[in-house]
DNA sequence: GGTATCTGGTTCCATTATGGAACCTGAGAT
DNA sequence: ATCTCAGGTTCCATAATGGAACCAGATACC
């Protein structure tokens, strides 16, 4: 079958999606944001099966996403600074999983401000200038290491913006 | 092999995962947002096999984030309000690739206000009275969906954090 | 000193998903 | 009447999944 492999296509996004496109790896990041660091206890909370767990947290530190401490005879695995930036990916996915996958009595957690327990409002858009931007506003430029097919791409998809 | 579902978790991150979770899906909500509409234009930009490409076509028209407009023989898919949110998802994807997976050259894709050209900022986190918050500044609190597996577990991560 | 136990895995295997190629189909165009 | 093209479906060899059973090293207990 041969897995798909994103990290050399011209596209942030897809190569993010080589790690971050597997629902396994994204629920175990979310599990060591929220302090999780054993094995057994990744498996528990998850549900997931030994060998996959296994593989995944093999992946995780290979990507340096997890690092290894071990005291002793226990293993502790822990976040990296690459890691805990996943947290935005979840958090917009908690908020839109929120939205539009609701469960009839509320949201199971709700993100606060920590220390005065206020909710977190919907992640919000702005540019360098601190102008803010809601989802139309927000266009796209050929960036510096755009090649010749995305830089077409790119002027096709500003042209059929320019017309609407 | 049965795939896991995680439709009946007490948690929005999985939730949204059940689609979200699969890059093909998330590309093609990508490549949505940025224009394509048609089943060939789809699977030349991603590259991807026709059997698969439909199969994913499928379950993004039942989960409503693709409809279908047919105007006499071709078929368009355009995204609904809720395949048009998952915007906020793909930036956060976006930044976080360009950040760890960054091309020597520079990104390929810049995000920019529509109207004046300026950049994105990284995505901003801020509570509902307007305060801005760093990642660390975010805690948990049990919603009222929690069940009590999800509340207990809550109450460990506070005390974790009191602790810390 | 021996042995139960706990953590942190690995191996094996039946089942399922993947993706490439070939095939199908209905609607216009020629 | 036939050609072509978008938009799929079917088939199949190959790869990934996840449950169960097994393994190994460190500590705890007697």
């Amino acid at each position: 079958m041969e897995r798909v492999c994103f990290e050399d296509r011209n596209c942030s996004i897809a190569r993010a999606l080589d790690v971050l496109g597997d629902w396994w790896n994204v629920l175990i990041i979310r599990e060591a944001l929220w302090g999780t660091c054993k094995f057994d206890e990744f498996q528990r909370h998850l549900g997931m099966s030994k060998s996959i767990l296994s593989k995944r947290l093999k992946l995780l530190l290979e990507h340096e996403i997890l690092e290894k401490r071990s005291q002793g005879s226990s293993v502790d695995y822990h976040l990296t600074a690459k890691g805990r930036e996943v947290q935005a990916v979840i958090i917009s996915l908690l908020q839109w999983g929120d939205r539009w996958y609701p469960q009839a009595e509320g949201p199971p957690v709700v993100l606060v401000n920590r220390q005065t327990r206020v909710p977190l409002a919907p992640l919000c858009f702005q540019d360098e200038e601190g102008t803010p931007l809601a989802l139309a506003d927000i266009g796209l430029s050929a960036g510096p290491g755009a090649n010749e097919e995305t830089r077409e791409r790119i002027k096709q998809i500003q042209r059929a913006h320019g017309r609407s």
